[in-house]
DNA sequence: GTGGTCTAGACCACG
DNA sequence: GTGGTCTAGACCACC
């Protein structure tokens, strides 16, 4: 399900968290579906409890997943995290990367070409 | 001239870079430019001399600015960094970052026209 | 373990990191061995700690070595290093230094022993 | 003549003194030819007069050039260099990089192909 | 004057 | 227990 490295410098938590929202982005994962519990990914993944239930907690704070305590965790509406405080944070964040990218020579119609791709690979996920 | 948060969980000295890089990208610094030395720059913002070294040594690492022992510190030109390593990185690094922007709803030509915006702050900077 | 010149004008990190090449080498350390820790090996050479991490950063950053926060450091494979930016300095420190020992007399026949002498060092390891 | 590096980490002096070596080893400077002086170098260079002074007063300390005050600075034949202090020297160097050579993977054949093309440079200076 | 190295300590994040 | 960051202050090489 989730490959690890073990050997990159990002702490374990910050991967796991990448994954999943990679599979939230890729839509393998939607809305009000249910992640696994830290016990059984700890389990599969061969690592500590407690590195999983950081990366579910740190994924409730930034509003991508909510806990239904004693449910278990599960995927929240994208909705929900467009007019929170995520969107200006990701915002600024596109905007500082958008001028490195920018500032190094990266040509603008890349740039273009690279958002028509991957807001194409978020729909073709909807079919 | 800079405002560092002490308190965040960013390391100082990356703080330092990204200060930096905006003054490049913003061409406040341009080619060639020197930076303020060390321990002036340490002395403005009271915080270590090890600490600024250390932004400016990564800073060199990366490709952005120059090292003369003795001289000091200066911008490098941009077009070293194009066809470096360091271009792969950002690419990866837009590109999830623009995944994540179309995940939580931000439109497509808002991103358009964040491109267009800082473009042409960079090439309002030429005149 | 290790001597060191603290009078030398050569920085104590970079005698380290020749040091623990010289280890890599001969391989006493071999790959995915664990290096002593940072402060362990501070310690027992007498030296700051800073020093030391200083110096593993910087083979980490020459591919000899790869850092594991939290873990600890270990010997990269070999493999690594060829084809990457060492391959071409060290070739031509080679060839430097070979101008240098054929320059002041050193016969061509005795480099030719010197290196079946050092290659055979390593392939005595094998077995 | 020489072309430095201002850019370069390397000290001019030690820039200067690899250019001189260069220089004799090519056997464009031979046996006893007098070196430029330190006034005259310093202005072609439009370098610091100390800088060449000091470049001059390393060579003549490792031997590859002696000064006759009043006079000027000449090249030591190279007959002196071998069985002093600098063939050791240069002896441990060259096993240095030759088993760090090894160790990254590059092949014995491309070092005795070196070592041919590098002595038949030399000699064919002689002719 | 500049950057480079080094020490003696402290506190934090990670797993 | 590991490496990563940071401070306060020192001394050195280079030009």
């Amino acid at each position: 399900m989730f490959e690890l490295d073990v050997q990159s410098r990002k702490p374990i938590y910050e991967q796991l968290m990448d994954k999943i929202k990679e599979l939230m982005i890729s839509e393998v994962l939607q809305e009000h579906n249910q992640l696994p519990s830290v016990r059984i990914l700890a389990q599969k993944l061969t690592i500590n409890p407690n590195t999983i239930q950081k990366a579910y907690k740190q994924l409730e704070l930034d509003g991508y997943i909510y806990t239904l305590p004693g449910k278990g965790n599960f995927v929240a509406p994208p909705k929900t995290l467009k007019n929170s405080l995520k969107e200006e944070k990701i915002k600024s964040e596109l905007a500082k990367v958008l001028a490195e990218a920018l500032y190094i020579g990266i040509d603008k119609n890349e740039i273009y070409k690279l958002v028509k791709e991957i807001s194409a690979l978020a729909k073709g996920g909807e079919s």
